[in-house]
DNA sequence: GCATACTTGTAACTATTGTTACGATATTCA
DNA sequence: TGAATATCGTAACAATAGTTACAAGTATGC
């Protein structure tokens, strides 16, 4: 185990590290070497302090006078995410939602893999999505199980995302990403993240009335 | 002005109300007049107390003994997130997940408005999406402006997001839902949110690896 | 080799957020 | 009516997160 891992990290360190991660990936691709937290504060709207303090959590990946240099910088916050070697995913729901994400190529080449389509749909069942063919529900048990698959991704109607998490936890699943609206309960060594658009819009109404409050108030 | 709104809301509340919103929605469905926090607390995970508190921000709306009336709670939320009236919205990109978000109806449902689609594409303008034509990304201005369209949402490559999104800036659009893995950039008063699989998988992959561990230590 | 400029790592501090505990109020039922 | 039960609203407390400030280390130029 490499260096000062504690027993417990910030959830809020865990949910920036990403976004490191992809400021750094663009950063080497576009022929960077090193790079010092001021810069990385600047791409990510974190304040410099923060990111050096986060790092600092899992080791001393910097060097003083001259900053942190990208390719390890990659490879250790990909070593502490786990997203250092590939990981299989499964997919239920091939509609629209369902067909954009599998042939969405941002995932395979992040490294993760899809390993099924899966529909309850008969006429859709034997269709093509992205590179794969569309399997029958009933069939993701055997998949996850014989390929070890541990994620899965909910691309359902709400009225059906409980009980596609449902199938998939006892197969299984570990991680569950659920695009519907209906927010899926699953027990505690089952992470579920949902993303519901509506959810996400309504979030950022808020501050949109209140800018506009504001300008009322200000213009009173 | 209503209750005893403060100057300072945290933000943790606002992330949560609609989550809030979404379940007594789906109470309201179900025939329920009122609930108690406790029950809330179950279906959002959200422990009660904190909902409570969450809630007293805006005003005293529940009932002691009883709880809180569904109607009258899901009227105050809505009052309170702007979501009591209808918003439109432009999306640009009419790939694959762009026709999802043309045609998912939770969006209409819920208040959200689609007063446009656009795309460079010659190929695409012209062609359905949803209930709309597609039209090429040079009218979105006029649209916007005429429309007085204030939410703008990104379905395109990452390569394209950030020039689609100063556009819809320049155009005076003030709330961006960004599907791209490009992390947009925009001036204060423009609202981003950015919403990106691979980023929400990371997230979630650190703690399915730290359950590993835990499981490795555990066992030996 | 030494002064200067730069950048990290981290201690101390401040602000924010979440939890526990309990008094106040409403309802139910004998 | 009065006792028992349910539930809210909120004060006090505890935990967490974020910021500022600076010492320690690294590179550069003369």
């Amino acid at each position: 185990m490499s260096g000062s891992q504690n027993n417990h990290i910030p959830e809020g360190v865990i949910e920036r590290l990403p976004a490191y991660l992809n400021v750094l990936l663009q950063l080497r691709r576009e022929g960077e070497s090193t790079v010092p937290s001021a810069r990385l504060g600047e791409l990510t709207n974190v304040n410099p302090a923060q990111i050096r303090r986060d790092l600092t959590h899992f080791g001393q990946f910097g060097k003083r006078g001259v900053g942190y240099d990208i390719a390890t910088l990659v490879e250790q916050i990909q070593h502490i995410l786990g997203s250092d070697h590939a990981h299989r995913m499964v997919l239920v729901g091939a509609g629209r939602l369902g067909a954009a994400i599998a042939s969405y190529d941002g995932l395979k080449v992040r490294g993760f893999a899809l390993a099924g389509v899966f529909d309850n749909d008969p006429s859709r069942v034997g269709q093509r999505a992205g590179d794969l063919v569309i399997r029958h529900v009933s069939e993701l048990p055997r998949v996850v199980s014989e390929q070890r698959v541990q994620i899965g991704v909910i691309a359902v109607p709400s009225t059906a995302a409980q009980e596609v998490a449902d199938l998939m936890i006892a197969s299984g699943i570990r991680v569950i990403l659920n695009y519907s609206s209906a927010m899926v309960r699953a027990p505690g060594h089952v992470i579920v993240h949902n993303t519901d658009p509506v959810r996400e819009l309504l979030h950022t109404l808020y501050y949109l009335a209140k800018s506009d409050e504001i300008a009322v108030a200000a213009s009173e």
